[in-house]
DNA sequence: ATTATCTATAGATCTATAGATAATGC
DNA sequence: ATTATCTATAGATCTATAGATAATGC
């Protein structure tokens, strides 16, 4: 049953996506061991064989989105283009592709400290791209609470949005959002 | 074991507000139908007899927390002084007693039809209110349109801040949104 | 010889149900 | 007679471990 190094490294990446995905679909709680690899088109014992837990799976997966999300800000031409490209509803309805901050904030408080720091650690470095992003004329530490504010307003609009059962107040949510930051 | 109608009737309520408050501290698939009636005193069979699923006790806490937060926002004098209490340290540790819409977001796109719908009513309720707290020198769908933005910096601030591991940051997330809101 | 993977299984824990118990309330 | 509560237990599901298997890689 044994495989080649090179498709061990295989697996045990398809195993990372899938968990950083399907935990941002189902919670971090809500993804079991059997479906994360199974996602992976393995049984879970390669999850031990490969991570040791799930524990430290997730902190590894969670990273693996936190690196994905923070490139695709950087990827953002302006401002104004990531304000609009995260409050869209295909973000809305992709959570298992979207930010992780927003699919997973709720459970940090209930999760180990190594799993709570890389959260951290993510957040204070999206934080510090948005910071070199908000208006020159404003002091540093005047950018910095933009930022931070910024942040808090995109995943709670991202978060009320999606929880909602009506797609007119969703709508709503992202659209008066979106003119709040960038009108 | 039978107790009177209306020690019943109490037993009943103590059920729905410790599992109006474990649910925000743990999260609803993190409390268990053991833990919540242990919490009221009893054992898990008198949840059934009351309630006759945990889903459908789900619905009843979900209720209960919201109209006991709506009535809080009610009792503050000014919008200014809901939001300096809404982003305070002292909400941000007390989970159990705080903002159900903040503690249980991220799990409701899992959550069955009438939960949701129990969310999504009273989010409308509390955006209402917050409608008619707004400005008087904007027409009616921008005072709709700034009462659902501050929602969403409300939770998301929240959120976040209990999320991080690092209590500086924590503090920043809720000053910083709070200068925005009302500096 | 090493090791990635699978199978079987342990031991918790979770929601739910059935039936017994015993006090209420007619 | 009704019913609130408890006990026992069923059946899923969850994380984790042990041992077997079989192919790799020295």
């Amino acid at each position: 049953m044994r495989v080649s190094k090179e498709q061990a490294a295989k697996n045990r990446e398809r195993i990372l996506t899938a968990a950083s995905r399907l935990m941002r679909e189902r919670g971090i709680s809500g993804a079991g061991v059997d479906a994360l690899t199974e996602a992976a088109g393995m049984t879970h014992g390669s999850l031990y064989s490969h991570f040791g837990s799930k524990e430290r799976l997730v902190e590894e997966a969670l990273d693996y989105g936190i690196a994905d999300s923070t490139l695709r800000m950087h990827g953002a031409a302006t401002l104004g283009d990531y304000i609009s490209n995260y409050l869209s509803g295909s973000h809305r309805d992709m959570p298992g592709r979207g930010c992780p901050f927003a699919a997973l904030a709720c459970e940090m408080p209930r999760q180990s400290g190594a799993v709570r720091q890389r959260f951290t650690d993510g957040l204070r470095e999206i934080t510090k791209r948005l910071t070199s992003r908000m208006s020159r004329g404003l002091k540093p530490r005047q950018r910095y609470e933009e930022a931070l504010a910024t942040a808090a307003s995109l995943v709670g609009a991202l978060v009320l949005a999606r929880a909602v059962n009506d797609p007119k107040l969703s709508d709503d949510i992202l659209r008066a959002t979106k003119s709040r930051l960038t009108g």
